[in-house]
DNA sequence: GTCTATAATTTGATAGAC
DNA sequence: GTCTATCAAATTATAGAC
């Protein structure tokens, strides 16, 4: 039955939400079946192992994770818009997928090979290298601040994947509760990008 | 033998340095046992469950990161100065633990009440209400923007956290070796309170 | 393809000698 | 206090019926 792929594709959703609340060595072969209404022996009929599945995964992970980005950011648009247009794709994107941010920096931290070897196998194609040149060609043209483009880079993301991958400890320390916080998030589409512009400013 | 608490402080200390790293699900009794140069056994006869010993990995991961910053955040220095205090001490503290953010970043995700219970019996000592009393003063005086106390906090939160907590992402999609990321945050130490200060100016 | 039953391995925890 | 040996439970993986 379902030889259309329904199985897998239903195991490929659970699994996805199980790795990503859990991680790797979180997640359990029977949380996942549990989630895709299956037991565990089909998990290894359609899937040899854990680690296979997970692979799956992460790979799906970084897919959402970097190259939505990566089109901006090689994008033609000129800088302050491209900032502009980064922050709010980027925060929209993380805000629908709320896990991805933590599951990602969590797994590297466990296996950074991981993520080298896929940069290799994508032949770097999510390195920002033409945002960087972008930058310095404005910084020669006397149009912004001379500033270091990587720090202005790490900036970016932080402002934008901190407060997600955060989000439990901030509403903690802060307590706020979820409606609070997605205001909070909306508010930054708009406020981190006059920050970064700000910041660029002679 | 060792009954000084020898032992005891070098199996929490081998606790420390394996659950940081691999999280409480990704740790194994018998790795801390290794590091600590002594037999399962002998952790359970100090500590009765795993369970056990994580609490005390945690609660020191906690108070290495947050009271630190309280002190600093609810002394009496003025606003820009407490600022630039903050930031330079919590980079430093920050790289000295670099495996502390995302330890408590993850542990909290997978148990936010984890967090709270702490708050609770802290006695909310780490919630930073007189910092955020601080800026809205200076709004009224308008000695800065009138910017949102608690947005402010995230992205100094965002600025410090991140940079570690990413790092060995960053070193990937960035290619940046040890030296050259030990560098840039450095700079950061004098660079991010500048860009917090910029950003509150009227 | 899907299930039940079970094997094989890992892992947290304990018993008991020294 | 510390160790060796072992248990019991959990967990990944497979065999085999339908």
């Amino acid at each position: 039955m379902s030889r259309d792929g329904k199985t897998e594709q239903s195991i490929k959703d659970a699994a996805k939400k199980i790795f990503l609340r859990k991680g790797f060595s979180g997640a359990r072969m029977q949380d996942i079946a549990d989630e895709a209404g299956i037991n565990k022996a089909l998990l290894h009929y359609y899937f040899r192992s854990k680690e296979k599945i997970f692979d799956q995964v992460f790979q799906e992970a970084l897919e959402t994770f970097f190259p939505r980005i990566i089109e901006v950011i090689n994008s033609d648009l000129p800088l302050f818009d491209k900032i502009t247009v980064f922050v709010r794709e980027y925060i929209t994107t993380l805000t629908q997928h709320p896990y991805i941010p933590l599951f990602i920096l969590h797994e590297i931290s466990q296996d950074p090979q991981r993520l080298i070897q896929k940069l290799i196998s994508m032949q770097n194609e999510f390195r920002p290298q033409k945002f960087i040149a972008q930058i310095q060609t404005e910084i020669k043209a006397g149009m912004i601040k001379s500033v270091s483009p990587v720090q202005f880079i790490i900036n970016m993301l932080a402002l934008c994947i901190f407060p997600i991958a955060g989000k439990p400890m901030i509403q903690g320390v802060l307590g706020l509760d979820e409606i609070q916080y997605r205001l909070l998030l909306e508010q930054r589409i708009t406020e981190v990008p006059k920050l970064l512009i700000d910041s660029l400013k002679p």
